[in-house]
DNA sequence: AAAGGAACCAGAAATATATTCTAGAATTAA
DNA sequence: TTAATTCTAGAATATATTTCTGGTTCCTTT
């Protein structure tokens, strides 16, 4: 039970480069999800609607996921844990506080255009992925998330080189107006053809923002 | 068809002081799909969970709303409307930018914690109801109420006050720390029971927070 | 007041979707 | 090889949504 990658399945996927056909039920089935959401929208991603893309049966997919509704969990953890992972990377490559508000801004921003089907899947799947068997799991990266970026700046924060604010708060100080304009910008017609101009025009405008909300000293403009 | 509060609804729903049983069915549906998202989520939002509630027939659910979705994006075109409606009248009142700046968020905020089943529901059924017929209604909404927001700052802008950002980002720099922040707490238990503390406690930093974001001179702390 | 029409409501019937179940194939380990 | 496990298939079942038909109420018009 449980999210479980067996060993079995990892071996499978070892190999994937070599094969002709690697058919990795599980892989395939989250990829057919992601297209329906993509295409026609969340509600689009339905156990007939994943089987006719993916070729799956029926009983591969409620092997593999137990239910509609962990289909997209499932797909929402893994996507959540790899925008994570670049997150954190970046962050790491940063020493001052400055440049510790900007890797997490423009980390964010970048993976949001660089992969704005994933991006808009998350955004509109997390109130079910909130609320599915997957919620404790997803509760608990998404600490683990905010807790590491707390860690990151507390130093800092105690040597006065950070405003003294609440620790709870800091997540969303740093990297809420991004996500919400992110949001916004996916929101409208896809790839930006009618609606706002893509993420990537603001990159400065938004890391620095984020810096004026938290800096304890030195406003400097752009 | 649309979203008309006909004549007969307008009188009927005049008389509901007086009356003993005032029974609008639009009203009692919409009441109960709240209660439905609130006790058991999103998913419990369907036609039998609504009819058991509230006594209505499946129908007189249809006749109104036309599906599910329909209930669902009513609800929230009808709160997301009374939001707006108490932001915009808050910041009528501001006359300073920075004034603005801090009835905007301590006006959203002051909305969630006061109407807490009613800002999760806002938050869960975000992704249904933007995709739903009512999506168009919805940008619309949307596109006014950010409108609004950047027009009561632009001449402010003009004379300096703030900072010469991009309009498109107005909206996202103001509102989306508190946003973030009220998403989550949310999120954890209900009524902070076992999560974070009520946004109330952070009014004053993230007044202050939104407001060094577009700040164009005289930062001051607190 | 009577008639006509539109809004509203009820619940059965039809449709669509999700889930369970049984059996069999593929893979692994012994 | 063989036994155990994982994985797959698809029919059967259970649930949910939507449609449809008929009837009631309310308003308007004459």
């Amino acid at each position: 039970m449980a999210t479980r990658t067996s060993v079995a399945a990892v071996a499978r996927a070892s190999n994937s480069a070599a094969d002709t056909e690697p058919h990795d039920r599980r892989q395939d089935i989250l990829r057919a999800a992601l297209a329906c959401a993509t295409e026609l929208g969340l509600e689009a991603v339905s156990i007939e609607g994943v089987r006719a893309r993916c070729g799956a049966s029926v009983g591969s997919i409620y092997h593999h996921f137990g239910s509609r509704e962990g289909i997209v969990a499932a797909l929402y953890v893994s996507l959540f844990q790899r925008q994570t992972a670049a997150i954190e990377a970046a962050l790491q490559e940063a020493s001052t506080p400055r440049e510790g508000v900007r890797a997490l801004v423009l980390s964010y921003l970048d993976w949001v255009v660089a992969h704005p089907d994933q991006a808009r899947f998350m955004f509109q799947a997390r109130g079910l992925a909130t609320q599915s068997s997957q919620h404790n799991a997803l509760a608990e990266l998404a600490q683990r998330r905010n807790q590491a970026l707390v860690d990151w700046f507390a130093p800092h924060q105690a040597k006065g080189a950070v405003l003294p604010l609440p620790c709870e708060l800091l997540p969303s100080l740093v990297m809420g107006p991004t996500q919400s304009y992110c949001r916004a910008w996916l929101s409208a017609g896809a790839g930006g053809q009618a609606g706002l101009p893509s993420p990537s025009r603001f990159r400065e405008e938004l890391a620095n923002a984020a810096w004026l909300a938290v800096a304890g000293e030195g406003h400097a403009r752009q």
